[in-house]
DNA sequence: GTAATGACCTTGG
DNA sequence: ACCAAGGCCATTA
């Protein structure tokens, strides 16, 4: 399935690999780092589908802009979303991290394009 | 080909 | 300050 999405997608999950452990980020953040701020829900979109991807995508380091933890129905199990944060030393309360500005992981910071 | 949905974000009242 | 609606882009039915 050669598709012009699919390196949008490929994008996205390059980015979310690269996120170090015990960060979090979320899916505007990658918008903007991919130059497509106004696409943040095709980066949650892009997520949805990562569980298809070969390699394994951290997807539960990707948060919306208020910290929670929207995704986590999406998971195998929806413990497992809290579950990986919390081992990453990160505290997830009602669904939601808490310090998630200090525990924030910009791109477009970080690797600077 | 058209219509509806979605792991969101921004702006208006 | 709080609540509601719209918009953007891609995928699926």
């Amino acid at each position: 399935m050669a598709k012009i999405t699919n390196d949008f997608f490929d994008q996205v999950y390059q980015v979310v690999r690269l996120i170090p452990k015990g960060r979090v980020t979320s899916y505007g953040a990658i918008a903007v780092y991919l130059g497509a701020k106004s696409s943040s829900r095709v980066v949650g979109y892009a997520m949805n589908a990562a569980h298809t991807q070969k390699e394994y995508v951290p997807a539960h380091r990707v948060l919306n802009r208020n910290g929670q933890l929207t995704g986590k129905h999406h998971f195998e199990t929806p413990f497992l979303m809290q579950e990986l944060l919390e081992k990453e030393k990160i505290k997830v309360i009602n669904d939601t991290v808490q310090n998630f500005d200090k525990y924030f992981w910009d791109p477009t910071e970080e690797l600077k394009l």
